[in-house]
DNA sequence: AGCAATTGTCTCAGAACTGAACATTTCATC
DNA sequence: GATGAAATGTTCAGTTCTGAGACAATTGCT
């Protein structure tokens, strides 16, 4: 290591701040890595995963909807709908009340599917996360909400 | 809402970890979101502003320093070196121990850059992340720590 | 009723990577 | 030293999405 590095003097609070997204997203993306590595054995993504998942724990949804709980952005729900159905694992349905809107719905193959996958799924999460005491868990659940809640503008009541 | 969704009776440890998962990944790409808007200002994504920030804060690297801090494939860190070698902020240098490996460095006119934005940068997730009290901060960054060191299976020494 | 603003979804061009195959160099062992 | 295995970085084809815009339907205002 040739030169040194630079010293940037910075004010505590951002300091710890810096440490605590540095941390954050690191280990987001260790376990995204082995989160995905997961469901690849399914030939699906994290995202595709993701829509289904909402599916199945939330029952049939407007398009809308589900890009809100999967945080992707409008052309991408339609792209994963488009590979999805096309699979024939989720379908579209006309929504009675509001004709440029479509509910998307999981098909009964898409249904047997992600029933059999989510649970395999969930036990390598908790595999993952085994490395902390249930305790941890709840404590660490409970800080981390309240950063994801105040960056949210207009929470779904639905959610 | 036409059908009711199902309940998958879940063992209460796993339903734990995926609490946990669901909060820290959603959390951590709305957190991402800010950040990325925040570096879109100067042209940057968030993965090219981590080789600049990782270089500043650790002086000249190999590229797969770079790329193992960073998180990103072989390829990919080939390709952010590129780009921002392309744009005058970072250089190559030839590895004088190993001529299979090389450097990656600040240009003067990368450290002006780098050293202007940061801190900006800083001060924008000292806000999303004030949402939590100072302690609350550290006890979430020690619990978080954990998980992601769980998962790596050589931390590098020089880290 | 008529018009503007809003909402819900889709289209499409292209950005930002990933991962496998490859060339080169180094290391370990005989 | 030779020889095979491992490490370093690059290339390149392909994947997965993003975001701006288009369009259609709905809602609100007057």
């Amino acid at each position: 290591m040739p030169t040194a590095a630079p010293a940037p003097a910075t004010d505590p609070a951002v300091e710890r701040a810096l440490k605590l997204w540095v941390v954050l997203s690191r280990a987001t993306a260790s376990i995204e890595r082995r989160a995905r590595e997961d469901v690849a054995r399914h030939d699906l993504t994290l995202a595709e995963f993701g829509v289904l998942e909402a599916l199945y724990h939330k029952g049939p949804m407007l398009a809308g909807q589900v890009q809100r709980r999967t945080l992707v952005s409008s052309g991408g729900i339609t792209y994963l709908v488009d590979r999805l159905t096309a699979r024939g694992l989720v379908e579209r349905r006309p929504c009675p009340d509001d004709r440029r809107a479509n509910y998307v719905a999981l098909t009964p193959s898409g249904m047997t599917f992600i029933g059999t996958i989510f649970p395999e799924h969930a036990t390598v999460i908790a595999e993952v996360m085994s490395a902390l005491t249930p305790a941890e868990q709840e404590t660490a659940a409970h800080l981390i909400r309240q950063l994801g809640l105040s960056l949210r503008q207009a929470p779904d009541p639905s959610d």
